[in-house]
RNA sequence: GGGCAGGUGGCGGAGCGGUCAAUCGCAGCAGACUGUAAAUCUGCCGCCCUAGGGCUACGGAGGUUCAAAUCCUCCCCUGCCCA
């Protein structure tokens, strides 16, 4: 299938240039999509793009993953109300390691192969370019009312806010990143999200109007969640690739969670499996809800892309041993390994001999805030001692609650957990 | 610089001398239901302590009063309009 087809058919084709099916038709090309260096991982959102790069390179075509070490320097207006605060040189540096060991495990770098994934960073040609030559090389080409017609830039222009001449600059900054690649690396093709199709476009008028060619700009729709939350994000906060960031059990987690109305678009976006396999999935979705097969199958699929087969047996393994079986049949050493991830405190044999008043170790815990939240919780019914539902408000915790003198295992509701290790 | 309108709990937004820890909506938390879902329903939603009470709060600082988020003075900030 060629690449166009295959991302309409994923429905990730939300706008692209005239001409785009015929080149690539033609050829083999080598398309580049930006990844912004603000953190040290990527998170779930970033994942399209990975993918987006992984399918180019899978349907013969060469990616180019280009860090932007340069422009991570100045901040994107694109979908941005506000001025971003500057990140320093070392930062940006030291995010750039971060994601390129992430890309790794998604693109072949291999330099034998025809169509072998290429990282650049663009610190490595804006850093070294000098204001006025910018000004010649590139400025020149952009008119100012064309500068403020991009949608990014008048909404800020129009707002409260304002925008800085640097982040104004932006777009100018990216333009010559495409003139840079086409040269370099005869790249024809930039893909992004929806937010990018500004920045885009204006690569593609600097190339031609350089070099007289036309390249091509591919974007996706943007992401979003049909509860109408951002994608990526949960109470806790973002889902990273990074696994020191988020476990492969909490990622795992995440993917079980989708909506029903997300599921199948999510498979579309971020696997590999055919139109045969989500066919069938969307069909369990429709006939049997409950039984989430679909999200099951997410999950592992995605799960096993990011952080291997490895982990994502023991994510679904704890994740039985959670949501199945009681902890009362499970041993110290397995609630251990389950709940490896768990934020735990500790607490000394000796403190809770003498015992602990429960509504205490639950803000010592972290799942209250203050110890009128704590009673305010137990009265509700929503604490959990090892599973079994605390009733008592004024009651107090001792070693005899302390599974094998080793640990004990607190729950706030359906869900959050915390461990209190004995020591 | 002048005029006007405002600043209340995470957000929106009531209250305009006592009955205000502050109506209500959203967000959040818990319970029921369930599929580790959605929707719905119920309860909770400043802090502390043992019931009862205490403490800190309505932009900031003073003041009037038995009593102030509510009145007065000054200051700070925001929005709109005029120069």
């Amino acid at each position: 299938m060629s690449l166009l087809a295959e991302l309409h058919w994923r429905g990730m084709v939300s706008e692209t240039t005239d001409g785009l099916a015929a080149h690539l038709e033609r050829e083999s090309v080598t398309a580049y999509i930006g990844f912004d260096p603000t953190a040290a991982s990527l998170h779930a959102g970033s994942l399209l793009t990975l993918i987006g790069l992984a399918r180019l390179q899978r349907l013969g075509h060469r990616p180019i993953a280009l860090v932007g070490g340069g422009t991570g320097l100045i901040g994107d207006p694109s979908g941005k109300s506000q001025e971003r605060s500057l990140l320093t040189f070392d930062q940006v540096e030291a995010n750039a390691q971060g994601i390129r060991r992430q890309l790794e495990r998604f693109l072949d770098f291999s330099p034998s192969l025809a169509n072998g994934a290429l990282m650049r960073n663009n610190v490595e040609w804006l850093r070294p370019i000098g204001f006025l030559d910018f000004l010649r090389d590139v400025g020149k080409y952009f008119t100012v009312n064309y500068m403020m017609s991009k949608e990014s830039v008048k909404r800020r222009i129009e707002g409260e806010q304002g925008i800085t001449f640097t982040e104004f600059s932006y777009q100018l900054l990216q333009s010559y990143d495409y003139l840079v690649l086409h040269d370099r690396d005869r790249c024809t093709l930039q893909m992004g999200g929806t937010d990018q199709w500004g920045n885009i476009t204006a690569g593609c008028d600097l190339v031609r109007k350089v070099r007289g060619k036309n390249v091509h700009g591919l974007v996706w729709p943007l992401l979003t969640t049909s509860a109408g939350t951002k994608f990526g994000k949960t109470e806790s906060g973002a889902i990273w690739l990074d696994p020191a960031l988020t476990s492969p059990f909490r990622f795992y987690q995440f993917w079980l969670n989708t909506d029903d109305r997300d599921v199948v678009k999510y498979l579309k976006f971020f696997t590999w499996l055919d139109r045969d396999a989500i066919a069938a999935l969307e069909n369990t979705v429709a006939t049997a809800p409950e039984q989430r097969d679909a999200q099951r199958t997410l999950a592992r699929e995605v799960t096993t892309l990011v952080h291997g087969a490895q982990d994502t047996g023991n994510a679904e393994r704890a994740s039985r041993v959670l949501f199945g079986s009681s902890l009362a049949n499970a041993s110290v050493d397995d609630i251990l390994t389950v709940f490896e991830d768990v934020p735990s405190v500790e607490m000394t044999r000796a403190t809770l001999s003498a015992g602990v008043a429960t509504t205490e170790l639950v803000v010592t815990a972290g799942l209250a805030a203050s110890k009128g939240e704590a009673t305010r919780l137990i009265t509700q019914g929503g604490l959990y001692l090892n599973d079994q539902r605390v009733t008592d408000e004024r009651g107090r915790v001792t070693s005899d609650h302390a599974i094998d003198g080793r640990v004990i295992v607190l729950r706030k509701g359906q869900r959050e957990r915390r461990l209190v290790r004995i020591v």
